[in-house]
Order: structure tokens, then sequence, then C-alpha cells
DNA sequence: ATAGCTGCAAATGTTTTGCAGCCCG
DNA sequence: CGGGCTGCAAAACATTTGCAGCTAT
């Protein structure tokens, strides 16, 4: 029976470890270990919530590490950043999930993922129209969500945060 | 003969000043110098680049004042911000313009609009169907220009910066 | 007059980096 | 062993803010 005891690896972890050694790169604890705190939700994270989650899981890892190892993992291709123009940017998992967008509640700064195969396939016409390569690609939708059209506090903050958004 | 001789406002001078007044504020000689500089040509630019190019006009207007007159600028509505996860953020003036997206060229950072109204339905169904009020929304591109797709230097450049984007 | 501006410098907040010591492979 | 890690503290950035003096209205 080959199946190890402690491993609940659903595919990152070996993907992760692979790209480590195929760049000479070790595959350190905490490295490990941030991982598997990474994957072990499926949320948008800044750098500092991760580092305070880390800290309550009793993980002890400074915030240099963080960040380098965040780095490490963007250029593996398991997490993706995204900045919705609030200060820090926020880090998801990828891996075994397909390309999405998001919408960003200006209000309680929540996040709803969505995909819409429409969409993804004007934006190629388009890049394809001006002659370029798309390589990557990002929308976001900025507005309130379902909570906070009816709260009066969460549409007069986002009032500012609105109007400059390009 | 109603011509003012050194006046080639074009709308977007009266809409700011009438902005000001409306909201109690001032038209002073460095909001006006601002305006005029930032209206001379349409172009993405950033904080930094308008201050330079502030000072090569002999326009003094400390950093502190740029900003803040972004800021009202944003406000008024005549000025929207980009971030094209590059650090610093992109301002584009738009008295006149429609709204557009953008090609952000990860070789050359250079920037192309474009406008594709279909796309533009498409955003508003989608947040219509997740019970979300639509407030802003920002699509951006990112790849290579014509220019750059035959340039190997933007190729190999471009690979870490676009590894990570959502 | 007076509320609002301005410049300067200092503070902020996020992310990056230099360095000395540690550790995986 | 040795090249890559790690933590710490300092640096680097873009942006914001406190304050004292200046100025439009």
């Amino acid at each position: 029976m080959p199946m190890k005891s402690d491993s609940h690896t659903s595919g990152e972890e070996e993907v992760f470890e692979a790209y480590l050694r195929r760049q000479g790169l070790k595959y350190t604890p905490a490295r490990r270990q941030l991982l598997r705190s990474i994957f072990a939700v499926h949320d948008h994270f800044t750098a500092e919530q991760l580092i305070e989650r880390l800290r309550a899981e009793n993980v002890p890892a400074s915030k240099a590490t963080v960040y380098r190892t965040l780095a490490v993992m963007l250029a593996c291709g398991i997490l993706v950043m995204h900045d919705f123009g609030e200060g820090a940017r926020y880090y998801e998992h990828t891996f075994g999930h397909a390309h999405h967008d998001h919408f960003f509640c200006v209000g309680c700064k929540s996040i709803k993922e969505f995909r819409d195969e429409r969409i993804e396939a004007l934006q190629e016409e388009v890049a394809r129209k001006m002659g370029g390569e798309l390589l990557a690609h990002s929308l976001k939708l900025y507005g309130l969500c379902t909570g906070c059209r009816n709260d009066p506090t969460a549409r007069e903050r986002s009032r500012s945060a609105t109007t400059h958004r390009g």
C-alpha cells in the first residue's frame, strides 16, 4: 500500500518540491510549513495576514522569509498575486484552480471569484487585434456586495474608494 | 470678440474650477499650473514623472502638493488612477475621454488603450448576476507589444513579470 | 479675517535587502 | 563541505501627514 501516513498532499507539494529541485533550491522546513499553511484554505490573503496566521499556528517564520517564500511560490506558479489598490497585495494559491477574475467589495473588502468564458475569449481577441502577445490579464470589478448594498456606512465609505479607479 | 488671449481651455479648467468652488476649495496658482501641465498631453504618468516634468517646466511644486493635487483631481473626476503592479501608480486625465481599458507591455512598460463594448456589457452582466452593484472596474492585459515580441531581452525580462499576475 | 494652501521634513506602511550565522543535500 | 536558507534590522519606495507660515476669497 503506497500511502504515506501523515500526508494529505493534493499535488501542490509535489509540484513545489519538483520546482525547487529543478531550480537548485531547497525544500526546507520553513517552506514546507508555509506551503501547508497557505494551502490549508483557499482564500485571498495579504503577507501580513499570512504572518499573523502563521504566528497563531505557532509556525515561526520571519517577515523576510514569508516574503521570500511567496516570491518563490509565485515564480513556481502555484500562487498568484492581486493588487486591489488597497496598499498591500493579496495572494491566492491556484494549484488546481482554473483562472478566474474578481469582484472586490469596496465596503467590506470581501472578494468574490467569477469566470466568464466570453470575457476570456474577448480578451484574447483584443490582444490579437492589437498585435500584442497576451501573457496575463487581470479583470477586477469594484463595487458593493449584496450585504453592503444596504449598509449606508459602506455606501458612504465607498465613495472615495471608487471615484478614481480606472 | 469674447476670446481670451492666453486661454486654450478645452473645458477641464472650467470643470475643475467649478468643482473646487462647489467644495469650498481654492483655485490656486499651483493647482492651475498642475492642471495645465497634466492636460498638455494625454499620457499615463506616475507622480514621480509628473514631478520631474514640472521641474523641467520650471513649475515649482513640492511632492506633497503634487500628491495632494492629484487627490483632488481624482475626487473631481477629471483624473483616474491605474495600478499596474509596478510599485508606483499611474495617472491619466479623462476629461473628454471615454472609459477604456489598457494593454500594458511588460517589456517596455508602454501602455495602449482599447475599448470593447462587448466586454463592458459583460462586466455589468456579471456584477448583476452576482447581486452586486458595480461601481468601477479595471481590465488590464499584460503582454508584449508588437515591438517587444521580437526583442529577446524583453521576452526574457517578461518572464518574472507575468508569472504571478492574477 | 480666515479657511484653506504650501513646503519641508518626518512618519507611514509595505516590501526588499545586507549580513552573519545555520542547515539541507 | 558549500551554496542556499534564515532572522534581524536597516534600507528602499511610494505615499501621507504634522506643522508653521502664506494666500486666495
